[in-house]
DNA sequence: CCTACAATGTGCGGCAACGCACATATATAT
DNA sequence: ATATATATGTGCGTTGCCGCACATTGTAGG
């Protein structure tokens, strides 16, 4: 793919309709709300917000991934969760809180959509269908915090390490993605070594292909295999969640069709 | 208090107001919900609903608390949050979910609100004071998890068992629970003679003392300085989101003025 | 090409928590 | 009072992960 066409990987975001969520609204609110989307560029290591930070903005991610963290008093972190193009950054805004005690960094850089809080709070409290939808999606991040405990009490980082990359892998376009052992090792709230060691057996079982900041996943099946229960219950939380949107249409699979 | 006169551990939570969610409401939001209130009791271990249940009613929590667990495959459990007087259980409902993957049991037996879900449903899309302070607690709640993530991923069991204390004495009208060590290291998800442990230590050093199932806190301030930052993040967090209610009220402190 | 830096590999000792076994103590009922 | 069940105490060896130190290997920049 070298030619001069233009491929879905030079405009990977072009629509807003890559964010699922911007995605499934009916036509009369994407009418309100897509004129004051602005696409912006996330990069890796960004921070979008701190804890405590009053939002000016929400995005909703188009091909990056953002992970909620805490940051704890001597510095060290724990992911809570993780936000891709299935949801959307700025929850407390629309729940009433209007801040977290959490970070927003970006772990895979990309392309995401931002509007205007006012704009967001507006549609909201006129109790669309985007009322609904928000609500649900908050309920299925409740689910990805809750299993995180449940995971960060219980499993291996091994274990561990396959949950991350298929939630990583379920928000991404390809099966490759651009992260190091140190990262993966921040989110996780492990040592570096504790991820290059699960990382290694994973790759010697052929299930991940890695060099140097990237890392391919060659075998899906075994890598759900390998991964603990936490990937599937969230998985079938959300898709329960977010998939089935009454009287407006169903989703059958993760793809989008657009065009 | 041995008289015959009627003390407030008989009628420990006659009236709605115990709960601080119920509390709080502006008196028309009040006319409507409370004559569909009916109190009940909760009795240790009792199950409110299991994972995946379709919720019949809400439950607002006078003088029991109740934990949300999540229930491993292999049957081993881990605690995601604790709902006392300050919350409710059933926020599936009015989140557009019905149902989450989690068991909800009474922790610490008690009175209870009960609410037929059909009735919060129509007050809370009303669009009343009751759907913004609703979401706030959610937030609070969500706040909850998270750190309770964090927790079981960075901190001791010593420090766990004192944030957990903490978290159970503030939805407590004494410094008292009655609650088997068994009990404490199922909802922490650990050993319970890893439980044994930290709570002999810190009956060692006065800050509690226990006897077969029951524990009473002596010395809060060395509590606090024992747990982990976990606990004081939540508190800090819930109290910002619900004790700051805008436009109706203001309350400084936990306790509630009835009366 | 070579240097410098960043990413990954590996080998320690140490420790918190685990699983298991069993001893002891304290409530409750007959 | 005695028996029984439940709750708590204690001592193993084992394990998964930690912190640290350092070797190796890629990748980018001069």
């Amino acid at each position: 793919m070298s030619s001069s066409i233009i491929t879905s990987d030079e405009i990977p975001a072009a629509v807003p309709e890559h964010n699922h969520l911007l995605a499934v609204l009916p036509p009369e609110v994407k009418a309100r709300l897509f004129p004051h989307l602005k696409l912006v560029k996330f990069t890796l290591g960004q921070s979008l917000y701190e804890s405590g930070d009053q939002m000016q903005f929400v995005y909703f991610p188009a091909d990056s991934i953002v992970s909620l963290l805490y940051v704890m008093e001597n510095g060290s972190s724990a992911e809570i969760s993780i936000v891709g193009n299935e949801g959307l950054l700025g929850i407390a805004l629309f729940m009433g809180g209007e801040s977290t005690p959490n970070r927003a960094v970006v772990q895979s850089a990309g392309n995401a959509y931002q509007l205007p809080a006012l704009i967001l709070k507006a549609e909201f409290s006129r109790h669309s269908e985007l009322h609904g939808l928000l609500l649900r999606y908050t309920q299925s991040l409740m689910t990805q915090m809750a299993q995180t405990a449940v995971c960060n009490r219980h499993h291996t980082i091994e274990q561990q390490l396959c949950r991350w990359l298929l939630l990583s892998l379920d928000r991404l376009p390809t099966d490759h993605l651009t992260m190091t052992q140190e990262l993966i090792a921040n989110m996780l709230g492990v040592r570096r070594e504790g991820v290059t060691e699960s990382a290694s057996k994973l790759q010697r079982q052929g299930v991940i292909r890695y060099q140097r900041g990237h890392i391919t996943v060659l075998d899906r099946p075994n890598l759900e295999r390998l991964s603990c229960e936490c990937y599937k219950v969230v998985k079938i939380e959300s898709d329960r969640l977010l998939h089935y949107i009454p009287a407006i249409k169903r989703q059958c699979d993760n793809s989008l069709i657009i065009l």
